[in-house]
DNA sequence: TCTCTCTTTAGACTTATTCTAAATGCAGAC
DNA sequence: GTCTGCATTTAGAATAAGTCTAAAGAGAGA
């Protein structure tokens, strides 16, 4: 996706498009990695021409996930992790390495979202743990 | 589960029961709730003879999770809590209050853990998120 | 140009959790 | 019974992630 796209996208979700703002979409869009608020600040900081603030990070990131452009992601106590792919996907979770891969929602059998009269399921998420195989 | 029960499950999982570990696993087996470290504290520091310190229960949470007899329960940014319920089961999560109940493994299908050659899955969890019906 | 509103910023603050170092408690050796 | 050693508990310091605050900056329209 390409910077014009990038704007557009911002400008359809009601997210005016700043510097900073651009910078961070363009990463997240961008990478398969899930990163960390300060992995986000780490990765764009040199992409602008004076320092980024943290509080600014967290601000976009707060405002792309209201706006739906990202979501959130929480696998580990403690560490929040930002995705910009918001088609319907699950997550594997390499225990040895803490990576987290997107597992498309067509590789998984759909369930029905039937839990009885007590609960009225919006969506879920499936959260798969274990070993990556590394020659793969 | 009483006492003396806890108190064998704990010696049979490798932890020394002590009266902070007594009290601490006791009330994470007998509630449906799924408490934070703070609320664990809250809830048991009145059934012993003198002050419990945060520092203990921390302790305590981490050595019963490293000894399966309890998890962790990640469905919101920054807050761990903790589950007595090893069986396999589910999450499902109130939108509205936050609160999680567990759903039984049982009440879902269960999914093949194929997710092709990169992927070796050991578990998997499923957080549905909706509206708990009130009536209900 | 003026004004309004939204954005960014540095740094203070809050919250959740871990670390540290000292004190306590208990089990086995003597 | 007392010594020794190790695991546990403790208060409080330290760390880490994230939010808040108040002031400065920047763009849109009158």
């Amino acid at each position: 996706m390409e910077a014009a796209e990038i704007e557009e996208l911002l400008t359809r979700k009601g997210v005016k498009p700043t510097p900073q703002r651009m910078v961070i979409a363009d990463f997240l869009l961008h990478t398969f990695s899930h990163p960390t608020a300060d992995e986000v600040l780490a990765a764009v900081e040199n992409r602008l021409p004076c320092a980024l603030s943290r509080a600014t990070v967290y601000n976009t990131l707060n405002s792309l996930v209201a706006a739906g452009v990202i979501q959130e992601v929480v696998t580990e106590a403690g560490k929040t992790r930002y995705d910009a792919n918001i088609s319907e996907h699950h997550h594997f979770v390499d225990r040895k390495s803490g990576r987290i891969f997107d597992i498309p929602g067509d590789m998984v059998p759909k369930l029905k979202d039937n839990l009885g009269d007590k609960f009225q399921v919006h969506n879920y998420q499936i959260t798969f743990y274990g070993d990556l195989l590394e020659d793969a």
